[in-house]
DNA sequence: GTTGTTTTTTATACATGTATAGAAAGTAGC
DNA sequence: GCTACTTTCTATACATGTATAAAAAACAAC
Protein backbone atom coordinates (compact mmCIF):
# COMPACT_ATOMS: atom_id res chain seq x y z
CA UNK A 1 0.00 0.00 0.00
CA UNK A 2 2.45 2.67 0.74
CA UNK A 3 4.70 1.66 -2.56
CA UNK A 4 6.55 5.11 -2.23
CA UNK A 5 8.04 6.04 -5.18
CA UNK A 6 10.32 9.06 -6.05
CA UNK A 7 13.79 9.65 -4.69
CA UNK A 8 13.37 9.22 -0.89
CA UNK A 9 12.97 12.39 1.25
CA UNK A 10 16.30 13.71 3.69
CA UNK A 11 13.81 15.70 5.87
CA UNK A 12 10.66 15.72 6.65
CA UNK A 13 7.65 18.09 8.32
CA UNK A 14 8.55 17.01 12.12
CA UNK A 15 12.08 17.76 11.84
CA UNK A 16 11.62 20.80 10.00
CA UNK A 17 8.77 22.07 12.97
CA UNK A 18 11.22 20.88 15.49
CA UNK A 19 14.20 22.13 14.08
CA UNK A 20 12.15 25.63 14.26
CA UNK A 21 11.43 24.44 17.64
CA UNK A 22 14.99 24.74 18.84
CA UNK A 23 16.03 28.10 16.49
CA UNK A 24 13.44 30.45 18.60
CA UNK A 25 13.98 28.99 21.70
CA UNK A 26 17.86 30.01 21.49
CA UNK A 27 17.51 32.90 19.49
CA UNK A 28 13.93 33.81 19.43
CA UNK A 29 11.48 34.38 16.54
CA UNK A 30 14.08 37.13 15.12
CA UNK A 31 16.63 34.13 14.18
CA UNK A 32 14.29 31.92 12.62
CA UNK A 33 14.95 32.59 8.86
CA UNK A 34 14.06 30.23 6.35
CA UNK A 35 18.17 29.93 5.36
CA UNK A 36 18.85 29.45 9.33
CA UNK A 37 16.33 26.95 9.63
CA UNK A 38 17.73 25.14 6.44
CA UNK A 39 21.36 25.40 8.11
CA UNK A 40 19.93 23.68 11.37
CA UNK A 41 18.13 21.08 9.36
CA UNK A 42 20.67 20.17 7.07
CA UNK A 43 19.88 21.00 3.55
CA UNK A 44 18.77 23.62 1.33
CA UNK A 45 16.50 26.67 2.10
CA UNK A 46 14.51 25.52 -1.13
CA UNK A 47 14.48 22.08 0.33
CA UNK A 48 12.08 23.18 2.78
CA UNK A 49 9.66 24.68 0.61
CA UNK A 50 8.81 20.73 0.10
CA UNK A 51 7.31 20.59 2.77
CA UNK A 52 6.01 23.93 3.67
CA UNK A 53 4.06 25.77 1.68
CA UNK A 54 5.76 29.24 2.51
CA UNK A 55 6.69 30.79 6.32
CA UNK A 56 3.56 31.33 7.07
CA UNK A 57 2.65 27.98 7.13
CA UNK A 58 5.72 26.85 9.05
CA UNK A 59 4.58 29.56 11.71
CA UNK A 60 0.76 28.05 11.93
CA UNK A 61 2.56 24.36 12.36
CA UNK A 62 4.83 26.07 15.21
CA UNK A 63 1.89 27.51 16.85
CA UNK A 64 -0.09 24.77 16.56
CA UNK A 65 2.41 22.65 18.72
CA UNK A 66 2.61 25.71 21.35
CA UNK A 67 -0.85 25.36 21.37
CA UNK A 68 -1.01 22.01 22.32
CA UNK A 69 1.57 22.66 25.22
CA UNK A 70 -1.02 25.57 26.68
CA UNK A 71 -2.04 25.31 30.22
CA UNK A 72 -6.22 25.15 29.96
CA UNK A 73 -6.75 26.87 32.93
CA UNK A 74 -9.50 25.98 34.84
CA UNK A 75 -13.09 27.96 34.59
CA UNK A 76 -15.17 29.63 37.12
CA UNK A 77 -18.74 27.13 36.83
CA UNK A 78 -20.93 30.26 37.92
CA UNK A 79 -21.68 32.91 36.18
CA UNK A 80 -21.23 33.06 32.46
CA UNK A 81 -19.81 36.33 31.74
CA UNK A 82 -17.42 35.65 34.21
CA UNK A 83 -16.71 32.18 32.75
CA UNK A 84 -15.85 34.01 29.05
CA UNK A 85 -14.16 36.83 30.41
CA UNK A 86 -11.63 34.52 32.27
CA UNK A 87 -11.52 32.27 29.07
CA UNK A 88 -10.92 35.28 27.27
CA UNK A 89 -7.92 36.22 29.59
CA UNK A 90 -6.46 32.78 29.04
CA UNK A 91 -6.60 33.35 25.56
CA UNK A 92 -4.65 36.41 25.50
CA UNK A 93 -2.33 35.24 28.20
CA UNK A 94 -1.34 31.86 26.10
CA UNK A 95 -0.37 34.43 23.21
CA UNK A 96 0.58 37.39 24.26
CA UNK A 97 4.10 35.59 25.36
CA UNK A 98 4.40 35.46 21.41
CA UNK A 99 2.91 38.35 19.55
CA UNK A 100 4.37 36.69 15.98
CA UNK A 101 1.55 34.33 16.42
CA UNK A 102 -1.15 36.91 15.90
CA UNK A 103 0.30 38.44 13.13
CA UNK A 104 -0.16 34.58 11.45
CA UNK A 105 -3.72 34.15 12.94
CA UNK A 106 -4.86 37.09 12.53
CA UNK A 107 -7.87 35.89 9.66
CA UNK A 108 -7.97 33.05 11.46
CA UNK A 109 -9.89 33.87 13.70
CA UNK A 110 -10.11 29.73 15.29
CA UNK A 111 -6.37 29.77 16.27
CA UNK A 112 -5.09 26.44 16.08
CA UNK A 113 -6.10 22.77 16.08
CA UNK A 114 -4.77 22.32 19.07
CA UNK A 115 -6.41 25.49 21.05
CA UNK A 116 -10.34 25.15 20.10
CA UNK A 117 -10.68 25.54 24.06
CA UNK A 118 -10.62 28.64 23.51
CA UNK A 119 -13.59 29.81 21.28
CA UNK A 120 -15.33 26.46 22.24
CA UNK A 121 -15.85 27.41 25.93
CA UNK A 122 -16.64 31.15 24.86
CA UNK A 123 -18.99 30.54 22.54
CA UNK A 124 -20.13 28.38 24.88
CA UNK A 125 -20.27 30.76 27.83
CA UNK A 126 -22.20 33.28 25.58
CA UNK A 127 -25.05 30.54 24.46
CA UNK A 128 -25.16 30.13 28.36
CA UNK A 129 -25.76 33.86 28.98
CA UNK A 130 -28.22 34.00 26.56
CA UNK A 131 -26.90 34.61 22.82
CA UNK A 132 -28.36 32.65 20.03
CA UNK A 133 -25.48 30.61 18.60
CA UNK A 134 -24.79 32.61 16.01
CA UNK A 135 -25.13 35.43 17.92
CA UNK A 136 -22.67 33.95 20.27
CA UNK A 137 -20.08 33.37 17.05
CA UNK A 138 -20.35 36.68 16.10
CA UNK A 139 -19.68 37.97 20.36
CA UNK A 140 -16.51 35.62 19.82
CA UNK A 141 -15.27 36.69 17.18
CA UNK A 142 -15.75 40.61 18.47
CA UNK A 143 -13.79 39.50 21.25
CA UNK A 144 -11.28 37.50 19.28
CA UNK A 145 -10.62 41.52 17.27
CA UNK A 146 -10.30 43.28 20.33
CA UNK A 147 -7.69 40.73 21.70
CA UNK A 148 -5.83 40.72 18.58
CA UNK A 149 -5.81 44.09 17.95
CA UNK A 150 -4.68 44.87 21.76
CA UNK A 151 -1.70 42.14 21.35
CA UNK A 152 -1.08 43.44 18.50
CA UNK A 153 -0.46 47.25 19.81
CA UNK A 154 1.39 46.19 22.84
CA UNK A 155 4.12 44.17 20.61
CA UNK A 156 4.59 47.24 18.33
CA UNK A 157 4.26 49.47 20.98
CA UNK A 158 7.39 47.20 22.89
CA UNK A 159 8.92 47.11 19.52
CA UNK A 160 9.33 50.82 19.04
CA UNK A 161 10.50 51.21 22.84
CA UNK A 162 13.37 48.67 22.31
CA UNK A 163 14.29 50.90 19.04
CA UNK A 164 14.18 53.78 20.55
CA UNK A 165 13.75 57.19 18.48
CA UNK A 166 11.43 60.43 18.99
CA UNK A 167 7.77 58.59 19.30
CA UNK A 168 5.26 59.84 16.72
CA UNK A 169 3.03 60.88 19.70
CA UNK A 170 5.62 63.65 20.65
CA UNK A 171 5.27 64.93 17.35
CA UNK A 172 1.38 65.05 17.75
CA UNK A 173 1.24 66.62 20.96
CA UNK A 174 3.81 69.32 19.99
CA UNK A 175 1.34 70.94 17.68
CA UNK A 176 -1.51 69.94 19.19
CA UNK A 177 -4.23 73.15 19.17
CA UNK A 178 -6.42 73.60 22.04
CA UNK A 179 -8.79 74.79 20.76
CA UNK A 180 -9.39 72.37 17.99
CA UNK A 181 -8.56 69.14 20.29
CA UNK A 182 -9.41 70.54 23.98
CA UNK A 183 -9.65 66.70 25.29
CA UNK A 184 -6.41 65.90 24.32
CA UNK A 185 -4.65 69.59 24.75
CA UNK A 186 -6.05 68.99 28.27
CA UNK A 187 -4.32 65.26 28.88
CA UNK A 188 -1.58 66.81 27.42
CA UNK A 189 2.05 65.04 28.71
CA UNK A 190 -0.31 62.48 30.59
CA UNK A 191 -0.69 60.86 27.56
CA UNK A 192 2.18 58.73 27.85
CA UNK A 193 1.70 57.62 31.40
CA UNK A 194 -1.80 56.90 30.62
CA UNK A 195 -1.54 54.76 27.76
CA UNK A 196 1.34 52.58 29.39
CA UNK A 197 -1.65 50.61 31.37
CA UNK A 198 -2.52 47.58 30.98
CA UNK A 199 -6.52 48.00 29.82
CA UNK A 200 -6.92 44.43 28.48
CA UNK A 201 -8.84 42.99 31.33
CA UNK A 202 -11.33 46.56 31.66
CA UNK A 203 -12.25 46.11 28.02
CA UNK A 204 -13.17 42.66 27.25
CA UNK A 205 -15.22 42.80 30.57
CA UNK A 206 -16.83 46.00 29.30
CA UNK A 207 -17.22 43.99 25.51
CA UNK A 208 -18.86 41.08 27.25
CA UNK A 209 -20.92 42.61 29.47
CA UNK A 210 -22.17 44.56 26.28
CA UNK A 211 -22.52 41.97 24.23
CA UNK A 212 -24.90 39.93 26.49
CA UNK A 213 -26.85 42.78 27.33
CA UNK A 214 -29.16 43.39 24.46
CA UNK A 215 -29.10 46.86 22.71
CA UNK B 1 20.50 83.08 8.62
CA UNK B 2 19.50 80.43 5.86
CA UNK B 3 22.94 80.47 5.11
CA UNK B 4 22.59 77.17 3.86
CA UNK B 5 25.67 74.81 3.47
CA UNK B 6 26.48 71.61 1.92
CA UNK B 7 25.86 69.73 -1.60
CA UNK B 8 22.13 71.53 -2.59
CA UNK B 9 19.27 68.72 -2.60
CA UNK B 10 17.89 67.35 -5.57
CA UNK B 11 14.49 66.24 -3.79
CA UNK B 12 12.69 66.77 -0.99
CA UNK B 13 10.53 64.97 1.41
CA UNK B 14 7.84 66.92 -0.76
CA UNK B 15 8.51 65.75 -3.83
CA UNK B 16 8.75 61.96 -1.92
CA UNK B 17 5.86 62.04 -0.24
CA UNK B 18 3.63 63.34 -3.38
CA UNK B 19 5.45 60.60 -5.62
CA UNK B 20 5.02 58.46 -3.50
CA UNK B 21 0.56 59.44 -3.11
CA UNK B 22 0.97 59.25 -7.26
CA UNK B 23 2.77 55.69 -7.06
CA UNK B 24 -0.51 54.39 -4.74
CA UNK B 25 -2.62 56.34 -7.08
CA UNK B 26 -1.94 54.21 -9.90
CA UNK B 27 -0.15 50.86 -8.53
CA UNK B 28 -2.08 50.37 -4.73
CA UNK B 29 0.58 50.22 -1.71
CA UNK B 30 1.93 46.99 -3.23
CA UNK B 31 3.67 48.93 -6.04
CA UNK B 32 5.28 51.42 -3.55
CA UNK B 33 9.09 50.23 -2.74
CA UNK B 34 11.60 52.20 -1.95
CA UNK B 35 13.36 51.19 -5.80
CA UNK B 36 10.35 52.51 -7.45
CA UNK B 37 9.66 55.54 -5.69
CA UNK B 38 13.37 56.45 -6.40
CA UNK B 39 12.96 56.01 -9.74
CA UNK B 40 9.59 57.99 -9.63
CA UNK B 41 11.74 60.93 -8.03
CA UNK B 42 14.58 60.39 -10.56
CA UNK B 43 17.16 59.78 -7.81
CA UNK B 44 18.63 56.45 -5.91
CA UNK B 45 16.87 54.93 -3.49
CA UNK B 46 19.58 55.61 -1.15
CA UNK B 47 18.74 59.28 -1.50
CA UNK B 48 15.64 58.51 -0.02
CA UNK B 49 16.68 57.95 2.89
CA UNK B 50 18.40 61.40 3.82
CA UNK B 51 14.93 62.42 3.67
CA UNK B 52 12.14 60.20 5.46
CA UNK B 53 14.37 57.72 7.98
CA UNK B 54 12.54 54.46 7.18
CA UNK B 55 9.78 53.19 4.79
CA UNK B 56 7.47 53.27 8.06
CA UNK B 57 8.20 57.16 8.40
CA UNK B 58 7.09 57.66 4.66
CA UNK B 59 4.19 55.63 5.47
CA UNK B 60 3.32 58.03 8.21
CA UNK B 61 3.71 60.95 6.01
CA UNK B 62 1.29 59.35 3.61
CA UNK B 63 -0.98 58.67 6.71
CA UNK B 64 -0.83 62.34 7.20
CA UNK B 65 -2.08 64.01 4.16
CA UNK B 66 -5.08 61.23 3.51
CA UNK B 67 -6.05 62.27 6.72
CA UNK B 68 -6.10 65.77 6.49
CA UNK B 69 -8.29 65.15 3.33
CA UNK B 70 -10.69 63.11 5.46
CA UNK B 71 -14.44 64.35 5.29
CA UNK B 72 -15.61 64.31 9.07
CA UNK B 73 -18.89 63.76 8.49
CA UNK B 74 -21.42 65.07 11.38
CA UNK B 75 -21.84 63.47 14.63
CA UNK B 76 -25.29 63.19 16.26
CA UNK B 77 -25.04 65.95 19.31
CA UNK B 78 -27.36 63.92 21.22
CA UNK B 79 -26.90 60.56 23.44
CA UNK B 80 -23.40 60.92 23.90
CA UNK B 81 -23.21 56.83 23.50
CA UNK B 82 -24.32 57.26 20.14
CA UNK B 83 -21.80 60.12 19.21
CA UNK B 84 -18.77 58.06 20.65
CA UNK B 85 -20.08 55.29 18.43
CA UNK B 86 -20.65 57.44 15.38
CA UNK B 87 -17.27 58.95 15.53
CA UNK B 88 -15.01 55.23 15.80
CA UNK B 89 -17.26 53.83 12.99
CA UNK B 90 -16.20 57.28 10.92
CA UNK B 91 -12.76 56.29 11.77
CA UNK B 92 -13.10 52.77 10.97
CA UNK B 93 -14.58 53.61 7.75
CA UNK B 94 -11.27 56.10 7.53
CA UNK B 95 -9.35 53.71 7.85
CA UNK B 96 -10.84 50.46 6.14
CA UNK B 97 -9.96 51.26 2.37
CA UNK B 98 -6.40 51.72 3.39
CA UNK B 99 -5.06 48.48 6.12
CA UNK B 100 -1.58 49.31 5.96
CA UNK B 101 -2.21 52.34 7.62
CA UNK B 102 -3.42 49.84 10.79
CA UNK B 103 -0.32 48.36 10.38
CA UNK B 104 2.18 51.46 10.73
CA UNK B 105 0.01 52.93 13.49
CA UNK B 106 -0.81 50.19 15.93
CA UNK B 107 1.47 51.24 18.46
CA UNK B 108 0.61 54.94 17.80
CA UNK B 109 -3.22 54.72 18.84
CA UNK B 110 -3.41 58.75 18.11
CA UNK B 111 -3.63 58.11 14.41
CA UNK B 112 -2.07 61.25 12.63
CA UNK B 113 -1.70 64.87 13.11
CA UNK B 114 -4.45 65.60 11.00
CA UNK B 115 -6.91 62.80 12.12
CA UNK B 116 -7.08 64.50 15.87
CA UNK B 117 -10.86 64.76 15.24
CA UNK B 118 -11.64 60.93 16.01
CA UNK B 119 -9.59 60.70 19.69
CA UNK B 120 -10.96 63.60 20.49
CA UNK B 121 -14.24 63.29 19.28
CA UNK B 122 -14.47 59.94 21.27
CA UNK B 123 -12.80 61.05 24.14
CA UNK B 124 -15.19 64.25 24.34
CA UNK B 125 -18.14 61.53 24.20
CA UNK B 126 -17.11 59.46 26.79
CA UNK B 127 -16.62 61.99 29.11
CA UNK B 128 -20.19 63.44 28.28
CA UNK B 129 -21.17 59.65 29.25
CA UNK B 130 -20.02 60.45 32.58
CA UNK B 131 -16.55 58.74 32.78
CA UNK B 132 -13.70 60.76 33.97
CA UNK B 133 -10.90 61.77 31.78
CA UNK B 134 -8.73 59.01 32.78
CA UNK B 135 -10.93 56.65 32.28
CA UNK B 136 -12.05 58.10 29.30
CA UNK B 137 -8.44 57.80 27.84
CA UNK B 138 -8.36 54.05 28.55
CA UNK B 139 -11.84 53.44 26.85
CA UNK B 140 -10.21 55.68 23.98
CA UNK B 141 -7.72 53.00 23.88
CA UNK B 142 -10.16 50.25 24.28
CA UNK B 143 -12.00 51.03 21.06
CA UNK B 144 -8.75 51.98 19.18
CA UNK B 145 -7.44 48.08 19.75
CA UNK B 146 -10.81 46.84 18.88
CA UNK B 147 -10.95 48.90 15.45
CA UNK B 148 -7.34 48.18 14.87
CA UNK B 149 -8.29 44.21 15.09
CA UNK B 150 -11.07 44.39 13.28
CA UNK B 151 -9.11 45.95 10.22
CA UNK B 152 -6.40 44.01 10.70
CA UNK B 153 -8.09 40.65 10.69
CA UNK B 154 -10.49 41.91 7.34
CA UNK B 155 -7.53 42.90 5.35
CA UNK B 156 -5.79 39.85 6.25
CA UNK B 157 -8.94 37.88 5.17
CA UNK B 158 -9.06 40.01 1.98
CA UNK B 159 -5.68 39.17 1.24
CA UNK B 160 -5.74 35.25 2.00
CA UNK B 161 -8.94 35.23 0.12
CA UNK B 162 -6.99 36.83 -2.86
CA UNK B 163 -4.27 34.22 -2.81
CA UNK B 164 -6.31 31.50 -2.76
CA UNK B 165 -5.41 28.03 -1.09
CA UNK B 166 -6.92 26.13 1.73
CA UNK B 167 -8.07 28.26 4.34
CA UNK B 168 -6.86 26.72 7.52
CA UNK B 169 -10.22 26.91 8.81
CA UNK B 170 -11.10 23.97 6.66
CA UNK B 171 -8.13 21.93 8.66
CA UNK B 172 -9.87 22.83 11.68
CA UNK B 173 -13.01 21.79 11.11
CA UNK B 174 -12.37 18.34 9.32
CA UNK B 175 -10.88 16.88 12.34
CA UNK B 176 -12.87 18.20 15.16
CA UNK B 177 -14.11 16.17 17.81
CA UNK B 178 -18.16 16.69 18.89
CA UNK B 179 -17.03 15.26 22.62
CA UNK B 180 -14.43 18.28 23.30
CA UNK B 181 -15.72 21.17 21.46
CA UNK B 182 -19.44 20.50 20.84
CA UNK B 183 -20.70 24.24 19.99
CA UNK B 184 -17.97 24.40 17.04
CA UNK B 185 -18.96 20.74 16.35
CA UNK B 186 -22.78 22.20 15.70
CA UNK B 187 -21.92 25.31 13.84
CA UNK B 188 -19.78 22.99 11.59
CA UNK B 189 -19.96 24.09 8.11
CA UNK B 190 -21.92 27.55 9.02
CA UNK B 191 -18.68 28.73 10.73
CA UNK B 192 -17.57 29.85 6.97
CA UNK B 193 -20.57 31.76 6.28
CA UNK B 194 -21.27 32.99 9.55
CA UNK B 195 -17.52 34.39 10.10
CA UNK B 196 -17.82 36.31 6.95
CA UNK B 197 -20.14 39.35 8.40
CA UNK B 198 -19.60 42.00 9.22
CA UNK B 199 -19.57 43.08 13.29
CA UNK B 200 -18.15 45.94 13.80
CA UNK B 201 -20.82 47.66 14.39
CA UNK B 202 -22.14 45.64 16.65
CA UNK B 203 -19.19 45.18 18.49
CA UNK B 204 -18.36 48.71 18.84
CA UNK B 205 -21.95 49.35 20.44
CA UNK B 206 -21.41 46.31 22.81
CA UNK B 207 -18.17 47.78 23.56
CA UNK B 208 -19.40 51.38 24.51
CA UNK B 209 -22.35 50.19 26.21
CA UNK B 210 -20.23 47.93 28.25
CA UNK B 211 -17.50 50.61 29.01
CA UNK B 212 -20.01 53.80 30.08
CA UNK B 213 -22.15 51.56 32.18
CA UNK B 214 -19.70 50.62 35.45
CA UNK B 215 -19.40 47.37 36.14
C1' DG C 1 42.60 79.28 -5.65
C1' DT C 2 43.54 75.86 -2.22
C1' DT C 3 41.96 73.49 1.69
C1' DG C 4 38.54 72.10 4.89
C1' DT C 5 33.65 71.41 6.23
C1' DT C 6 28.95 70.23 5.54
C1' DT C 7 25.21 68.22 3.18
C1' DT C 8 23.41 65.34 -0.25
C1' DT C 9 23.80 61.81 -3.53
C1' DT C 10 25.63 57.47 -5.49
C1' DA C 11 27.62 52.75 -5.46
C1' DT C 12 27.97 48.63 -3.52
C1' DA C 13 26.62 45.09 -0.45
C1' DC C 14 23.82 42.06 2.50
C1' DA C 15 19.97 39.34 4.43
C1' DT C 16 15.49 37.98 3.49
C1' DG C 17 11.47 35.22 1.30
C1' DT C 18 10.70 32.70 -2.58
C1' DA C 19 10.35 31.63 -7.95
C1' DT C 20 12.23 28.69 -11.50
C1' DA C 21 14.97 25.19 -13.73
C1' DG C 22 17.23 21.31 -13.59
C1' DA C 23 19.79 17.56 -11.31
C1' DA C 24 19.59 13.43 -8.34
C1' DA C 25 17.68 9.29 -6.47
C1' DG C 26 14.59 6.24 -6.08
C1' DT C 27 10.48 2.71 -8.17
C1' DA C 28 7.93 0.28 -12.12
C1' DG C 29 7.49 -1.93 -16.52
C1' DC C 30 9.75 -4.33 -19.74
C1' DG D 1 19.80 -3.57 -17.26
C1' DC D 2 17.29 0.02 -19.73
C1' DT D 3 13.77 3.48 -20.07
C1' DA D 4 10.05 6.18 -18.12
C1' DC D 5 8.20 8.41 -14.34
C1' DT D 6 7.92 10.51 -9.73
C1' DT D 7 9.51 12.83 -5.85
C1' DT D 8 12.91 15.44 -3.57
C1' DC D 9 16.68 18.27 -3.49
C1' DT D 10 20.17 21.85 -5.31
C1' DA D 11 21.63 26.00 -7.82
C1' DT D 12 20.75 30.20 -9.30
C1' DA D 13 18.22 34.35 -9.49
C1' DC D 14 15.27 38.27 -8.17
C1' DA D 15 12.97 41.96 -5.52
C1' DT D 16 12.93 44.03 -1.23
C1' DG D 17 14.48 47.20 2.79
C1' DT D 18 18.45 49.23 4.29
C1' DA D 19 23.64 49.54 6.02
C1' DT D 20 28.08 51.47 4.84
C1' DA D 21 31.50 53.87 2.35
C1' DA D 22 32.77 56.87 -0.90
C1' DA D 23 32.02 60.57 -4.07
C1' DA D 24 30.08 65.09 -5.42
C1' DA D 25 28.67 69.81 -4.82
C1' DA D 26 28.11 73.62 -2.50
C1' DC D 27 30.22 77.26 0.99
C1' DA D 28 33.92 79.48 4.19
C1' DA D 29 38.61 80.65 5.70
C1' DC D 30 42.84 81.72 4.43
Amino acid sequence: MPARTGRPPKISRADIVSAAHRIIDAEGIHGLTMRRLAREVGTTAMALYHHVRDKDELLRLLLDEYAAGIELSDVPGGDPVERVVSAATAMRAALVGSPWIVEVLRADDLLSVHALWFPETIIDGLVGAGLEPEEAVDAYRIIWHYTAGEISARAAAARRRDRGGPTYRGQVFAGLDPDETPRLAALGERWEELTARDTYDKGVRALVRGLVTGP
